[in-house]
DNA sequence: ACACAGAATTGACCTATATCATCTGATATT
DNA sequence: AATATCAGATGATATAGGTCAATTCTGTGT
């Protein structure tokens, strides 16, 4: 007779090539299986569906399978602040446990794939897994590091300076995923990249052409290559968290 | 013969004017005691000491019960980065769960009494006390926002719309403890001030002027009083989760 | 009481980036 | 296929805030 454990539906955590990342390494087995009973795994979504709005309930957390997105916010008077970008292998969500409520949207930036994890199934299950709660502690305060690296970026760096940052970050996160380092497809519009470094998309743009008559990149609308990694990194101080 | 709960000592979570912001409420009263057999209350510290290191093993969160603390880093140009600036009832010292160890140095900025929540202890304790993780887990969600408004406001806000948002979140938090929210004296320099907004102290400094030239603050070196809080508040976009 | 170092203010000038405007090439729509 | 819409690039100009320099104020230690 077999374990269940060994019952491997066609789609689960332990198959995921990136449960490392989602889940605590360390959690045993047995526990895996049953977080696994308790994750959703969405249908793939097309680009510009909404995973949550800002004042949504806040019932979930997500991982990124494939595809990413971006987390914004709607300020005081009426424009969009972009807060963060995700790709395959990270967590978004943690925004709304203060106050029960999301406190940002968040929308795909191309076609997708999620695994939504239930928040309650989660409390529930950390009780008997300390591996679990200090994992998702961990993961919070990785979110902090991020904002905080954004803040230094924003309050300390050049226009030259953030875009370096960006391509650098995105960079070393598709490479931690085992994709090309130098050779990806910007899944967010310049538009998007300047609100969320603060810069207008004239200079955004206008940096990216810079970089690219420097032989830093070359670039073609959304596809980059990244050719002198070593000097567009001296430029990015700021990306060891972001 | 008395149950030891009733032993109360001098200072302990029972008696502070703010476990109510620092501790969970639904805590029970038994929860309570095992905390607060816990937390080491420190000496009073002077004006300039360090809580700790950036780098230094991360052991325990702090709260504050009066004074004010500044955390911030070092950036790899050797600058300093202020990343945030603590009241009384707040607690500090979030980052390093991730890795271990801190990643800000924390300093006092006057005179203050500091409650230290060692972190391995909580985390024993909360494997009992759900509602302890809950809260946790939301005083950081909490930080996030925080961070994710400082970011919006760097990247989307004048010098005098930053500062107004300082001003306006000082009042609303000093308010939160019983003091007064228009008169009160600004733990941190103008240096502090522009660091963590971003803007050269020049700038702070004129800012300041053009706000008291236009009787929205009266301020005379640290001592500020705000005027006109309701026109001050109408600058301040970013307040509400600084 | 005095001297000194640091904090804050103020002015003159400069530069990085925003703003406004135009143009081109993609992508989506009929 | 033709047209409208949107993303991106580039140039000309304006400006908020930075930089540099000089001055005053303040608190600390002797």
């Amino acid at each position: 007779m077999r374990s269940p454990q060994l019952m491997i539906k066609p789609s689960n955590c332990h198959s995921c090539r990136m449960s490392a990342l989602c889940l605590p390494l360390a959690l045993r087995t047995s526990d895996l299986d049953l977080l696994d009973n308790a994750i959703k795994r969405g249908k793939p979504m097309q680009k510009n569906q909404s995973v949550f709005y800002a004042g949504d309930r806040f019932t979930s957390v997500y991982a990124i399978r494939s595809g990413a997105v971006k987390s914004y916010c709607i300020t005081d008077d009426g424009t969009e602040q972009v807060t963060g970008f995700y790709l395959p292998g990270e967590i978004f969500g943690w925004d709304g446990i203060a106050n029960g409520n999301h406190s940002n949207h968040a929308v795909t930036l191309e076609t997708s794939a999620l695994c939504e994890i239930p928040f309650a199934q989660f409390e529930r299950l950390s009780a008997t897994m300390p591996m679990l709660q200090q994992h998702f502690m961990r993961l919070m305060s990785k979110e902090i590091s991020t904002d905080q690296a954004l803040i230094t970026l924003l309050s300390k760096n050049s226009a030259e300076e953030r875009v370096a940052s960006l391509l650098i970050s995105l960079s070393k996160r598709l490479k931690s995923q085992h994709l090309s380092a130098t050779k990806f497809r910007l899944p967010m519009s310049r538009a998007d990249i300047g609100n969320y470094l603060g810069l207008t998309v004239e200079t955004v743009s206008r940096v990216f052409s810079r970089f690219q008559s420097f032989d830093l990149i070359y670039c073609e609308r959304k596809e980059i290559e990244i050719i002198n990694l070593k000097r567009l990194s001296s430029l990015a101080h700021n990306a060891e968290h972001l």
